[in-house]
DNA sequence: TATTGTTATACTCTATAACTATA
DNA sequence: TATAGTTATAGAGTATAACAATA
């Protein structure tokens, strides 16, 4: 030690670089400034657009439930975004036959032309990704990725 | 090709999980709800501990230019939040004498004690992560998440 | 004139609770 | 009673523009 503490020290922390939080911020923001302009030219928000994904990536009609599990968004966010997009006529919904409570969600046809028009643009930006970065590499990190969330998930600190 | 699409047919593309979006979104989550309860504890948001953060990492006053850049937030978004901290009486501003339209920003003796409070615990959920997950590996994997940050930044498509 | 920082606005998302309607 | 989904609220971040004070 090397005297007492003045209002001016320092307090000895992990510095911002060499944090995992902070790393993974960043990198998702680099990511998404590639992406956003891509999908905000035609007026859609992350979260709006990864509910058309799920919808397109499905070959049958898909509940809230099911689509909130699949875009990771909670129930009201996600209805607040079904709302958007449904007066925008890019989804529809039908009430289901059996249970009255759940409704059917698919893409209308403007929806199936909107992603069948954003997502090769979309796929072009990663691909470039993928080349600068390295195709390996990429899948490594994205590997190394989902196994630390399948780490942090099963050590879920329960209080 | 199987035939012409009809409204029930998928539309082929990278599916979430593999997608590096999705791999950052849940995995920057899941990190963060290790350290939203701890520093919720002490009603402090996540961005308000980096600002905390990054005072206290200086032993200097910083003005509110170089925290924005340190903690990575915008000017507005820094300024309601250096003005909640300020009424937290956890910071205090003092106008620089060289240049009045700077105000050099220090933690006040409780912000310092806040910190000291939080960031042992804060450490010790980090070290649980390494511990965990491997320091080398997680090293590694900061490291390759900052690459890509680079990476993202040289190529910015601008418009 | 240019810069530092704050305020004003307009959207969005997160998160929790309360509520409706079906089962 | 339990479940699916919506609505209500409260709070916070992002982003851009406009503005005040100072250099």
């Amino acid at each position: 030690m090397s005297g007492r503490a003045t209002s001016s020290d320092a307090i000895a922390m992990r510095p911002f670089e060499a944090s995992l939080p902070m790393a993974l911020l960043q990198a998702r923001e680099a990511t998404m400034r590639v992406f956003r302009p891509l999908i905000g030219e035609h007026d859609l928000t992350e979260q709006q657009w990864r509910v058309l994904r799920a919808l397109a990536a499905s070959d049958e009609p898909l509940d809230v439930g099911t689509v909130a599990a699949r875009t990771f968004l909670l129930a009201p966010s996600l209805s607040r975004i079904l709302a958007k997009l449904e007066s925008r006529s890019l989804i529809e919904r039908h009430l289901a036959t059996d249970d009255q409570r759940r409704s059917n969600l698919v893409l209308s046809r403007a929806g199936r032309d909107l992603v069948q028009r954003v997502a090769p643009v979309s796929e072009a930006a990663y691909n470039a990704i993928e080349e600068g970065f390295g195709t390996n590499r990429l899948h490594t990190l994205i590997g190394e990725l989902d196994e630390l969330t399948a780490l942090l998930h099963e050590t879920g600190t329960e209080p």
